[in-house]
RNA sequence: GCACCCGUAGCUCAAUUGGAUAGAGUGUCUGGCUUCGGACCAGAAGGUUGUAGGUUCGAGUCCUACCGGGUGCACCA
C-alpha cells in the first residue's frame, strides 16, 4: 500500500457515503490536508457539495462523518465545521509513506504528467559585452529549476542559451579596446575574460561623453560587421572568445548547464522569408516610409489616440532586420529542429509586451504551436538605490557575489572546525555548495512575477528560511544516517504502529504532499512552492529530531522505525534541493 | 495619457488559485546543550490585508472607483 491507495480508500468511502446520504455519486471529489496536524491526516471541504445539492456544508460534514465507518485503514473521522477529518492508522500511513520513498529513491516525486512531451527551457541569454550580474543569475536560477521541474514530469527538456554576441552594444567595447587598450588582454591585464570586455564597454561610455563623435565611429564599426570586413569580424571573434571563457567559468560555478547555443549573429537574418510570405497574405503591409508593419488587434491591445491600431514594426525600410525579426525566425527554427511541443523563454517582465506582440504575430501567421509558446518572466532585481544598470557600474555582479558569499560560508565552516580538521579542499567544496545554495534559495523563494529587492547586508543570510538551512537539516538527517550500519536491513519488518508523536505526524504529512508539490510547481511554474515545501519540511524534520530521540532511544522498534522516516526525509530534502538546482552535503 | 504587474506584521515574503483562527523568516524581548551537530529548538510581542464601495453561505484573492510604487508603449535589444 501507498499513500495514493489510502487516498483512494478515503474517496471511496466518501464517494459511497454521499451517494447513500444525497443519493448521488458526485466526481471528482478532492482531499485536502488540515491546517493543524491534530485534526487529522486527510481532510475534505463539502463546499462543491453544498452548492451542488443546495444544502448547508455543515450539515453534509456531520452527516458524512457519521455515515462513515472506521475500518483497519481509517482511524477515526470527524466532523469539524464544513470539513471532514480523517486520522490514518499510524502503522498504514507511516508504513506507506516510508516504504514508498525509500523504494523510490531518487525517483521520488517524479511523474509521467509531460511523457513523450518536447520543451524547449530558452533562459540566460546574455549579452557578449559586459559580465553576467544578479539578474543573470536569477534567470539562470529559474531556468535551471524549470528544467529540472519539467524533466522530473517525464518531459524532455532542451536547455537553450540564445547568446546576443552582435549589435552596437558589442561594437562599442570593440571600439573602446582598439583605440585605448594598447592591445592589452585578459591574460596580461589578469582580468576574467568577461570582466575584461565588460571594463571596455564602460570606457566607451565615459569617452564618448567627452567625444561624441565616437557613436558615428561605433555605427560605421557595425556597418563593416555586417558587410563581413575581414579586420572588424576578427576583432569581434578575438573579443567574444573572451567573454565566452569567462561565461564558461560562471556557468560551472553556478552549474548552469545548456544542450544548445543560439548566436544571434547566425540567427539574426531569420524571419526575414516569412515576412515577405506574410505580405503576400496582407498580414503584414508598408507604411508610408516603407517599413513593414503589422497591426495589433484592436480588441486585445487597445488602440492609438487617432483611433487606428497599435503597430509594430517587423523589418525595417531598407530590409534589415529588427528584434522581432529574428525571433519570429528562431522560434520557427527551434520548434522545427527540436520537435517541440512547448517553447518556454525565460525573460525578464520588462520584455512582457514584446512576447505578447510576438506571440500575436505567430499566432496570426497560423502557426499551430503559437499557443504553446510561453513567457515565463520574472521581475526585476533592484538595489537599495534602484534599479541595476551596468553602465553605471551599479550592478551586483556575478562573479563577486559568489566568491563573498564563499567568503562567508568559509567562516561559517571554520567557526565550526575547531580542532581544523578539514582540509582546505574540503573546506572550499563545502563553501561553494553553501554559498550556491544560499544564492539560488534566496533568488527562487519568491515567485517569479515579483521584484526583488536586494539589500548585500541584510538579504543573504544561512539562518532561518534559507538554502542552508534546508541543506543542513539534510546533513542532520545524514548524521543520524551514517551511524547505522546497512540501513536497508533496518528497515524490514518494521513496526510503524508505534509512531504518531505531533512531530512525526507533521514530518509525515510534509513527505506524503511532496509529489504533489512537485506537480503544481511545474504546473505554475513557479519554483517558490517548491522552495517552500522544502523549507516547511526540513523545519518540520527539525521540530522532530529535537523531541523525538532517533539513536538514543531504548525501544529497538522505536529506534527503527524513526529511522526509516529519518531516510525518507533524508531523501525527500535531497530531491527537493537537487530540482532546485541546489546540492546537498552529508558534513557541512 | 494608455496597458500590464505590485501594495499583507518594523523589514523581506507566504497564503493549497474563492474556503478552517491571514502564516513564515528576520529584527526586538525571554527560555533551552552531562543528549543523534546550536547554520538548531521553544515562547512572547507585532495585522482594520493601501482606501471606499460591490458580488455571496464565505473575499487578502473576483468586480468598480480612487491612492501609492514599478515596468512597458513600432524601424533599441
Amino acid at each position: 500500500m501507498n499513500t495514493e491507495d489510502i487516498k483512494k480508500e478515503i474517496l471511496t468511502q466518501l464517494t459511497n457515503s454521499v451517494n447513500k446520504i444525497l443519493g448521488n455519486k458526485p466526481n471528482n471529489l478532492k482531499l485536502e490536508f488540515p491546517p493543524d496536524i491534530k485534526l487529522g491526516n486527510f481532510a475534505f471541504g463539502c463546499f462543491e457539495l453544498a452548492k451542488q445539492f443546495k444544502k448547508n456544508p455543515m450539515e453534509i460534514a456531520k452527516n458524512l462523518a457519521n455515515e462513515i465507518q472506521p475500518n483497519d485503514i481509517i482511524q477515526k473521522v470527524r466532523a469539524a465545521g464544513p470539513y471532514v477529518n480523517f486520522r490514518i492508522y499510524p502503522e498504514i500511513l507511516f508504513g506507506s509513506v516510508c516504504t514508498e520513498i525509500i523504494s523510490q529513491a531518487n525517483d521520488f516525486g517524479n511523474s509521467h504528467a509531460g511523457k513523450g512531451q518536447r520543451v524547449m527551457v530558452e533562459y540566460l541569454s546574455p549579452n557578449t559585452n559586459k559580465p553576467l550580474h544578479l539578474g543573470h543569475v536569477r534567470n539562470g536560477a529559474l531556468g535551471m529549476a524549470t528544467s529540472n521541474l519539467l524533466e522530473a514530469t517525464g518531459h524532455k527538456v532542451i536547455k537553450a542559451n540564445l547568446v546576443n554576441d552582435r549589435g552596437v552594444h558589442i561594437c562599442k567595447s570593440m571600439l573602446a579596446w582598439e583605440k585605448f587598450s594598447d592591445k592589452e588582454t585578459p591574460k596580461t591585464s589578469g582580468l576574467k575574460g568577461d570582466h575584461f570586455v565588460g571594463k571596455w564597454y564602460v570606457r566607451y561610455a565615459n569617452e564618448v561623453e567627452k567625444n561624441p563623435e565616437l557613436e558615428n565611429e561605433v555605427l560605421e564599426m557595425l556597418k563593416k560587421w555586417e558587410a563581413g570586413n575581414s579586420e572588424v569580424i576578427k576583432l569581434w571573434k578575438k573579443m567574444n572568445k573572451w567573454v565566452y571563457e569567462g561565461f564558461e567559468k560562471t556557468y560551472k560555478k553556478l552549474k548552469l548547464k545548456f544542450d544548445v547555443f543560439y548566436y544571434e549573429s547566425d540567427t539574426y537574418k531569420l524571419g526575414k522569408d516569412i515576412i515577405s510570405d506574410g505580405c503576400k497574405e496582407n498580414f503584414f503591409y508598408r507604411d508610408k516610409k516603407g517599413a513593414f508593419v503589422f497591426d495589433l488587434p484592436i480588441d486585445e491591445f487597445g488602440k492609438n489616440k487617432d483611433e487606428s491600431p497599435k503597430k509594430v514594426t517587423v523589418l525595417r525600410a531598407d530590409g534589415t532586420s529588427v528584434y522581432i525579426t529574428q525571433d519570429i525566425g528562431t522560434a520557427l527554427k527551434k520548434v522545427l529542429e527540436h520537435r517541440l511541443h512547448k517553447s518556454i523563454y525565460v525573460v525578464g517582465s520588462e520584455q512582457k509586451f514584446h512576447f505578447q506582440c510576438l506571440f500575436k504575430i505567430l499566432e496570426t501567421l497560423r502557426y499551430p504551436w503559437a499557443k504553446n509558446c510561453y513567457h515565463l518572466s520574472y521581475g526585476m532585481v533592484y538595489l537599495p538605490d534602484g534599479k541595476m544598470k551596468s553602465r553605471e557600474g551599479k550592478v551586483v555582479d556575478a562573479d563577486d557575489l559568489i566568491s563573498k558569499m564563499e567568503l562567508l560560508a568559509t567562516n561559517e565552516i571554520k567557526k565550526r572546525d575547531l580542532k581544523n580538521e578539514l582540509s582546505k579542499k574540503e573546506i572550499e567544496r563545502r563553501a561553494s555548495k553553501i554559498a550556491l545554495g544560499a544564492i539560488k534559495f534566496y533568488l527562487l523563494r519568491v515567485g517569479p512575477t515579483q521584484d526583488i529587492h536586494f539589500d548585500p547586508e541584510e538579504s543573504l543570510s544561512f539562518e532561518g528560511f534559507t538554502g542552508p538551512y534546508c541543506q543542513y537539516s539534510y546533513a542532520r538527517a545524514a548524521r543520524i544516517l551514517s551511524n547505522v550500519s546497512n540501513i536497508e536491513v533496518e528497515l524490514k519488518n518494521n513496526d510503524f504502529s508505534i509512531l504518531g508523536s505531533k512531530e512525526e505526524l507533521l514530518l509525515a504529512q510534509k513527505l506524503i504532499q511532496f509529489p504533489n508539490t512537485v506537480n503544481s510547481t511545474t504546473k505554475n511554474l513557479n519554483p517558490s512552492r517548491l522552495a517552500i515545501h522544502i523549507f516547511e519540511t526540513a523545519k518540520a524534520f527539525n521540530q522532530f529530531y529535537h523531541k523525538n530521540p532517533v539513536l538514543n532511544t531504548e525501544d529497538e522498534k522505536l529506534k527503527r522505525a524513526r529511522l526509516a522516516l529519518v531516510k525518507a526525509t533524508s531523501i525527500t530534502l535531497k530531491k527537493g534541493l537537487n530540482l532546485l538546482g541546489i546540492e546537498v552535503m552529508d558534513k557541512m
